[in-house]
DNA sequence: CGTGTCGTTGAGCTCAGTCAATAAAAGTGG
DNA sequence: CCACTTTTATTGACTGAGCTCAACGACACG
């Protein structure tokens, strides 16, 4: 358990100072693998933890009373997840493991102190969650008026921008290790209509697909069906307080 | 300019201690009024504040570069509006008032001495933007996997709701003064079909109508047809750090 | 008393869903 | 390693919820 994955999720933006690694170090506890398709956190089960993904694919979901299921967003491999069911004692959502996973577990309560200690740490989390709000409202806005096509687009788009800011090589193609009924849950298609835009993106040659291995051909151009913005590159993180 | 309208919000959940009212009490600078249609921020510019709606309601929303319109989020008297643009330098989001609105205005930089010096808030406000994120989450489940009738009163049961924890009276029906045009963009529907869906409401009689004024008559019911999950009754924000 | 905005309703169309059948993988136990 | 089951992908035919286009009425406002 060599470097704090908090730490490594919180530096993408500002350099970190000493004592705040430091107090970031004592953080993390454990570590948890899941096989894929299990569950970290059930939804209404108490949540006493956040998580950093270290290996595999995470998604979070809820079940609508009606029996869907909608996939809220995913948590992709340095990438925080839970930490949106901060406010609740119950999970109001549930954390699958899409692909087998690792996870670093991070205790609420630990939370706590160290929000108390470390202020700008506080202000470096809130401008994370922020920035992962927006990602959900960009999400919002494909799913409120973009076509079946722009959305499974988007969803290509997305995985591939953040799998390249994870520092994940993504030059060779990404694996998608997520089922069309997945996809279909994530942007409010049907599996079988997943299918078909996944065939129509292949035959106008935006995407290459081989045994489950999509490979995007032309990213500029799957950007532009997606009607994707890419919000990562203008983050401004200057209001944040200085380090000490 | 009596109260910190920010100390009003964040107090919603916890009480505040009294060196951390003070510190609130010196943020707010400027009260700002605008006409209905009034856009407070427009999209792409420069963000350097954040508002507190005193008066009025408003909606934050982005422009897709098809030329459709999705409405992010509604902001009620008594709620921020703003704060999610935090880490960018320009806007990714208008603001606009859907009617005569009257909205205080915090800056920026001032906020980042009190997450310095007043952790604690700084804290509350982390949780008071991952419910705020819950809630575009929630929404993001209305639009991906509910119907369009749904959706309209899911949109219904919000403000409703919304509406009383900002401690309006709505026993006598409220005033909705959005147009259908602006439900349909916050719902991802058409304004003919937001028509067809509220007097499908009515005539179920899970509404009443009567020029432009919106009773909501059968709140379980429509709370059903809606999907609706109430997450405000079970917030619990103990983990947030003790006051001092 | 025009003129523009908003709400309302009808008719027809289309995108995405449903149902169904088959193929291709991926597990699973012997 | 093979037989067997389950999951996932694929494709076609049909249906329907929600969109488009269009017309008209009701206001508000200059």
């Amino acid at each position: 358990m060599d470097h704090s994955s908090l730490a490594q999720r919180l530096g993408r933006y500002l350099p970190l100072a000493e004592p705040e690694r430091d107090a970031l170090a004592t953080l993390e506890e454990s570590e948890r693998s899941l096989p894929r398709g299990g569950v970290l956190c059930a939804e209404h089960a108490p949540t006493r933890e956040i998580y950093v993904v270290r290996k595999g694919w995470l998604y979070s979901s809820t079940l609508l009373s009606d029996g869907n299921r909608q996939i809220l967003g995913l948590h992709l491999p340095g990438e925080l997840a839970g930490d949106a069911a901060l406010p609740w004692e119950k999970a109001p959502f549930a954390i699958t493991a899409a692909t087998d996973a690792v996870v670093r577990v991070i205790d609420k309560t630990a939370l706590r102190s160290l929000l108390t200690h470390q202020p700008r740490i506080g202000a470096l989390l809130l401008a994370l969650v922020q920035i992962e709000r927006m990602a959900i409202a960009d999400r919002l806005a494909s799913l409120g008026r973009t076509s079946a096509k722009s959305r499974v687009a988007a969803l290509l788009i997305d995985v591939l921008r953040r799998l390249r800011a994870g520092g994940s090589d993504v030059a060779g193609g990404l694996v998608l290790p997520l089922t069309q009924e997945e996809i279909g849950d994530a942007t409010g298609l049907t599996a079988v209509h997943v299918n078909r835009m996944m065939r129509q993106l292949t035959d106008e040659g935006l995407i290459g697909r081989s045994n489950g291995r999509v490979r995007v051909m032309d990213e500029a151009r799957l950007a532009g069906v997606a009607n994707h913005i890419d919000r990562y590159a203008a983050i401004d993180l200057s209001w944040v307080p200085p380090a000490i």
